[in-house]
DNA sequence: TATTGTTATACTCTATAACTATA
DNA sequence: TATAGTTATAGAGTATAACAATA
């Protein structure tokens, strides 16, 4: 036996990572900016919401690559590296639906996070089934640079969006609210 | 020779479609829903901006699908029949640019809604290397079953969110503005 | 038998690079 | 030589389905 298994039990594979070889993805294609070209005519496009916020969107996501270029970090991992920092212990199947992710995505994006060093998978102490996720002294390290980053950038969104800021985002979450239950 | 080379003269391939099968994609897997998880602390991304965007866009995204369900279109393959619609004659390489795609992508997109006889290339007049887009007869008819889909759904949103909406909408605009300037 | 996580696989979307035809 | 489009390929992200371990 090895001499020490101090936090992931051999009794599991501990998501070893059979399919990538340790340095899997990097984003690096986020997406060509979605720019209003001259001379075309767009028709109903300029008046649907949905279409004004699929170009919010992908100028954001851009942007969020620049606030955050040093560490390669796509919202989505941000997102996840955030909540598993706020609730220590949780485990992989809260992440998947936390982030509308199947079980499985919630595992490649949880062995990424691992891979990096920046969370490990433990023992959950009342069911051998699952594995509760917690930051690295080094995962929380990189979450504050990168929380740093992020808020900065939002603030700069914030900032140039003046009074219309606060209105935005009770739109939006009013918008998520009533899509959402549109759709069910 | 053949008969008939009306359309699309044969000195090129005229993007035949080497790749898929001809009955390609059907998106079948939009997302899952990114419903928020009663027990769980979201720590910064309650405040972002960004994340409130992301949220809203995945509800619509949902809601897009279940307005078109029947004809199983993409809000980008959808934007890609409105701007081919109100643009006859249109090259692929707008069509990459107005979209934000590579011309790859663009070739694969426009296959796409050739392959379901919405769209045809045709010949420009001024450049052998170039095509221009057009709407097929079966084409013209989809696009407007579908704008009065999108369109529906789209008010019914404006609707909800009531005098909140126009605010909503300038905004966006706005942002999109703000953050592509702050990436460039 | 149901749940948690894993493995294997497939499919979509997108990009890169090399290629052909035309300018 | 530059441009438009095509072809081939690779990578990231997601899903499905079958599986093992545990409850």
């Amino acid at each position: 036996m090895d001499a020490a298994d101090t936090t992931a039990p051999a009794r599991r594979t501990a998501a070893s990572n059979g399919h990538a070889d340790l340095a899997p993805d990097l984003p690096s294609a986020p997406e060509a900016p979605l720019v209003r070209v001259p001379g075309l005519d767009y028709g109903v496009l300029d008046h649907l919401l949905g279409y004004a916020l699929r170009r919010a969107q992908n100028a954001l996501y851009l942007d969020f690559h620049r606030a955050t270029a040093k560490a390669q970090v796509s919202p989505q991992r941000f997102a996840a590296l955030v909540l598993v920092g706020r609730n220590p212990g949780m485990r992989q199947g809260v992440l998947a639906e936390a982030m509308g992710l199947h079980r499985s995505g919630a595992l490649r994006l949880t062995d990424w996070l691992t891979d990096r060093g920046w969370v490990e998978r433990r023992d959950d102490e009342n069911d051998a089934r699952r594995w509760g996720l917690h930051l690295t002294a080094q995962g929380r390290r990189m979450l504050t640079t990168l929380e740093r980053q992020v808020q900065a950038h939002d603030q700069a969104l914030i900032d140039a969006l003046g009074d219309q800021a606060p209105a935005l985002r009770q739109a939006l979450e009013r918008l998520a609210e009533v899509a959402t239950r549109h759709c069910l």
